[in-house]
DNA sequence: CGCTCTATCTTCGATATCGAAGGAAGTAGA
DNA sequence: TCTACTTCCTTCGATATCGAAGATAGAGCG
């Protein structure tokens, strides 16, 4: 029977349940190698798990010289997850089995300047039609996320400062979902769970940096594999000063921000300007691919002033990883000289295994990254 | 009967022996709720680890409204530890207790280009005679650490692209004093033992940047209460570029780097240029007590760079404090221009709580700092 | 001053986990 | 093809930890 409950394991069942979830372990002997247990507790606990309907075997592993494990999976019809990704004009939702696989997305139009009030109202309704439609029968609800395109105190679920989005400022987004649905609830910043969907494609990368060139310049940031929120603007880098010939003021007040040359929308603006005239920032990908000279210089500027940002930030924190994402990603000569300025003055040190590449999680990194958070917080 | 041999705690007995070693916990209740392990099991424990002459009741605690606590204390005799902080000229050598309490402190002239096996190998005959002449009868030795004036490998123990230091790349400093000592051994950056040491003078805060303006400027960054190394170099800000009307180049060969222009050594070289010869950068803290006006105006346009540099570190990182240490720091003149810039161009939400101000840890930051993260290593 | 409630710590049976040993089923080499 | 070794997983007694109950000694209030 479908319905909502949360997940009935203690302890070392849900560390457990999470290394199967996360598939990073999909035997009995990995689940010990990794989690520290003694191989008899593994077994035990797996065998609770197996009867609570959790897990499944199915099949074999590879034999590693030995004997070949018994390959453990997540039951099917353990939960479901659902998850939203909020902008400012659309929504992307999310029905999600416990280990973050996707069973059914939906793009859908949105509007944030509605108020705090109707958007979570209709983004709950959104969920529940998701789960009529798609969600397998019987198989319950477990959680419920959504990112938010502004700043999340982690400790209260509110927004924080956020700009462009009337209403939103101390709204506890958290509580109000948790009104509805007496389940474990996620509220984070969007670029947060960007960064999140995106480290789960770098395997063995501790520490990385998601950056979001779209219409805006977000980031954000996995330390030792943990997402840093700091107060919840951890990442913001588009309110930096960049050095410049010109001068322009910034939406925010302050003059020569890195948003106010590098973002999208610096960019369409500019080109505006040059006498080229595009509907959405997006575009300009299309018009560095046909060689429009302006196009491709503008992109290789911005470029430029990001790597410069991203030069103190490198020498700073060390990433193993820089991912960049956003409409913007797939111009070439963006990250072409986000590399050339970030080799060139950063530390060999701090560069000399740094990977600085186009993001591999597409579109669904948010959602992605909802899922892996939900999942800590259901277990 | 004094001698050196390793800790014998295993799993919880090691957790709790370090709640109490650090000062977070006085008595079995608060073990009990620092630690998640049930009040019986914190009090079998506490048991064995008095037994072993570990710990010690000491008197009473302050009644919370019931019962009052027996407070417990790391035992005197529980062990030692030595520490070294190592400079280009100079190194201040520590016999600590577990608990970090310097129970000695030595300052003795150094010379880090005699090379790597002289210079450890005399260390190594310091800790000895500290041991001689200082270590309580009976008390053993538990461990040993030095700071390095360069970039760490956290996983080899080993300098990696050392400046001004011959002969030390990719030296095994960590295998050099295991050959010598058979207990645990930390090797690690200097600027990072400071920021471990300088945060245990700021309770509450788990993310802290700490700066040292000296001779040099180098930056430890603790993340969630832990030291966050990268691949050795995090924290160094010192060839990042900054604006200027002017373009000195570096001894890194890079042009505009902030050391280049904020630290130490160049204020000294630019007062020099302007007719005033000081001995050594630590004199500029006089001078600008002395209302000097070339160095008070050298020490802000210092102050204003760094916080420039620190403007992008804050909106990406959020940290709790920047904390200002180093021979510098007691010029007012460098940490009020350094909030200056900061408070102008961070955004508020990542500037609302923190907290600039001058490191509190003072000359020992990096023998305490050491003393934790030696606590880490045996137990 | 006596009573009630709170906090600390101990005792003890129940439960979780460990560690050693062993069974089953692989692989590799002679 | 057989043997030896490796790996996976289970069994079982030993050990660690939990949770409930109780003893002890405080504080606070009538």
């Amino acid at each position: 029977m479908s319905g909502k409950e949360r997940l009935p394991v203690t302890g070392a069942q849900g560390d457990l349940l999470r290394l199967v979830a996360t598939g990073q372990a999909e035997s009995r002997a990995e689940l010990a190698r990794l989690s520290g247990l003694a191989a008899s507790s593994v077994s035990l606990r797996v065998e609770e798990l197996r009867d609570a309907g959790l897990l499944v075997e199915e099949g074999s592993g590879t034999s590693r010289g030995g004997r070949r494990p018994r390959r453990l999976r997540l039951s099917p019809s353990a939960g479901v997850l659902t998850v939203a990704d909020l902008g400012a004009h659309h929504v992307r939702l999310g029905l999600l089995d416990l280990s973050g696989t996707p069973l059914a997305v939906q793009e859908r139009e949105a509007d944030i300047t509605a108020g705090p009030e109707a958007v979570l109202d209709w983004l709950a309704d959104a969920f529940d039609d998701l789960l009529e439609t798609h969600a397998p029968p019987g198989v319950p609800l477990r959680g419920v996320g959504t990112g938010i395109p502004g700043p999340v105190d982690p400790a209260t679920g509110r927004v924080v400062g956020p700009s462009r989005m009337p209403g939103w400022n101390n709204f506890p987004v958290a509580d109000h979902l948790r009104a509805r649905y007496d389940l474990p609830v996620l509220v984070e910043n969007d670029a947060n769970l960007m960064a999140v969907g995106e480290a789960r494609s770098w395997p063995g990368a501790d520490n990385l940096m998601v950056l979001k060139a779209g219409t805006g310049i977000g980031c954000g940031v996995v330390v030792n594999g943990r997402l840093h929120r700091g107060r919840g603007a951890a990442g913001d880098i588009s309110h930096v000063r960049v050095r410049t010939d010109s001068s322009i003021v910034c939406a925010c007040g302050h003059r020569d921000c890195l948003e106010a040359y590098a973002s999208g929308a610096a960019l369409q603006a500019a080109l505006a300007e040059a006498g080229i005239t595009i509907e959405r920032p997006a575009d300009i990908v299309g018009l560095v691919d046909d060689a429009v000279p302006e196009a491709t210089s503008l992109v290789r500027t911005a470029g430029r002033m990001i790597g410069e940002v991203l030069t103190v930030l490198v020498n700073f924190f060390n990433p193993d990883v820089i991912a960049v994402g956003g409409s913007l990603a797939a111009a070439e000569p963006l990250i072409a000289s986000i590399r050339a300025a970030v080799y060139e003055r950063c530390l060999p040190l701090a560069t000399r295994e740094l990977e600085i590449a186009p993001a591999r999680a597409g579109q669904d990194a948010a959602l992605l990254g909802g899922g892996a958070l939900l999942l800590d917080a259901v277990l």
